[in-house]
DNA sequence: ATGGTGGTTCTACCA
């Protein structure tokens, strides 16, 4: 088995107690962070060391960053999207760990829709959308996870109507999200849990995290041969409720071994 | 409709 947490810390400098401490109880053989909001040398790797975890950021300052901690070894590491090399936000990371292909990403949220940052985020999940159809070509599994900024339906946030025009709701937001699920991908935590109301984010501002006003928007997709071995995808909320927390808690993904090929099951030679 | 909170950085910007 193998366990792939993803979880926006909100700076990883201002929560590095939450963060070690939840490793220490849930380890996590893998761990992606988002908006980790620091530069690539400012990252706190030897704390993560410390704890037994190899480390692969891509930082830039003061906004977004993202990182992957896992205590197997890194390889074959990439940052940013292909097509999106020159991008200057720092949004996605990628690299083969336990024989799995793993990306960690932070979608743009695409807020105020009117501006620029909405055609950018549309224009960032169509680059996501290019680099998955490479990466299912391999037939290799392979696991996307991270702050996606969507909310995939309206079982995924408190008040669906008052979020329709917000553009992790919109219809050409959720309609790019449905690519990725229609090019092949399953969204491992619905697969596994029809629940309505199960949140990974709450909004610091108006009491929303004791009134359960959040949403559904930090998300695992999976290629056909990892969820061929997909056990169960669940979201902690421990997190979101302790002091100096961030506004995500952690989604958690656990994975079976790849199962032995019929021939040397069956002993077929 | 507004304001409510929090991180980074130091003056707004972002979420």
């Amino acid at each position: 088995m193998i366990s792939i947490a993803t979880w926006n810390v909100n700076s990883v400098k201002a929560r590095l107690g939450n963060i070690t401490s939840w490793l220490q109880q849930a380890a996590p053989d893998v761990l992606l962070m988002q908006e980790i909001k620091c530069e690539t040398e400012a990252f706190p790797t030897s704390a993560f060391r410390d704890l037994g975890y190899h480390v692969a950021v891509l930082g830039q300052k003061a906004y977004n960053g993202v990182a992957i901690l896992a205590k197997m070894p890194l390889e074959a590491v990439r940052t940013g999207l292909p097509g999106a090399e020159a991008d200057p936000q720092a949004r996605y990371i990628e690299a083969d760990c336990g024989g799995v292909r793993i990306g960690c990403l932070y979608l743009p949220n695409g807020n105020p829709v009117g501006t620029e940052k909405y055609p950018y985020k549309l224009a960032w999940m169509d680059h996501l959308a290019r680099h998955v159809e490479t990466l299912l070509a391999t037939e290799q599994p392979f696991v996307l996870g991270g702050d996606y900024n969507i909310i995939p339906a309206a079982a995924d946030v408190y008040d669906p109507q008052a979020w329709a025009t917000d553009a992790l709701f919109r219809l050409e937001s959720r309609a790019r999200f449905r690519t990725l699920l229609n090019l092949g991908l399953t969204d491992a935590f619905r697969v596994r849990h029809a629940e309505p109301g199960a949140y990974t984010f709450w909004d610091y501002q108006a009491g929303a995290w004791p009134r359960d006003l959040g949403l559904r928007i930090d998300h695992f997709l999976l290629s056909p041969q990892a969820v061929d071995r997909l056990d169960d995808c669940v979201i902690d909320r421990g997190p979101r409720a302790q002091e100096k927390a961030s506004d995500h808690t952690p989604v958690m993904l656990t994975l079976r071994d790849p199962a032995k090929p019929f021939a040397q099951v069956h002993g077929v030679s």
